[in-house]
DNA sequence: GCCAACGTTGGC
DNA sequence: GCCAACGTTGGC
């Protein structure tokens, strides 16, 4: 099993929206970056649990968890000319662009914020705390993964 | 709103 | 294939 950080605007899509879905399921679509697509297309795998973030917001950090519950398929806003994901590159035949679902698990008390994540250095080597990246999709360890859980706690 | 850092584009 | 220009991200 692996583990993953994945960002979101939570004016666009919180881990709140994603627990008032219907099945608390959703498509992760929009992903117009291709590590980012690589890691779902070739390593994201069903039931990998994702620490869900929270980016451009007052209080920047890790909300709760998520898990894969559908492996990686053509993003159908690639074909949708009337999405702001519409990519003409992108075609059914051959699809450039993919995504997987992820499905609500659990919100912490309080938000882990990016700034009391910059102060444990266990966890200094994650990508997301490295100095300008933005890749919206990160793998991470489970140690890692377990430790920011602890973080709730505390 | 600013701006550093990064990925992508496109001319050559 | 290089690289300058541009657009985007995201913390502050």
């Amino acid at each position: 099993m692996n583990y993953w950080l994945m960002k979101s605007e939570p004016d666009t899509f919180s881990l709140e929206h994603l627990k008032k879905m219907p099945k608390m399921t959703s498509p992760w679509d929009g992903v117009r970056n291709y590590q980012a697509r690589n890691f779902m297309r070739d390593e994201m795998r069903k039931g990998d649990l994702i620490l869900f973030y929270h980016s451009s917001c007052p209080v920047p950090g890790c909300a709760g968890v998520a898990q894969v519950v559908r492996e990686s398929y053509p993003d159908p806003s690639a074909f949708d000319k009337n999405s702001p994901y519409y990519d003409p590159k992108s075609s059914m035949d051959a699809p450039r662009w993919m995504m997987v679902d992820i499905q609500y698990k659990s919100s912490f008390n309080q938000v882990i914020s990016l700034k009391r994540m910059r102060e444990e250095p266990k966890l200094a080597q994650m990508k997301i705390l490295q100095k300008g990246c933005r890749l919206s999709i990160t793998p991470i360890t489970k140690s890692e993964f377990d430790y920011i859980c602890s973080m709730d706690q505390a």
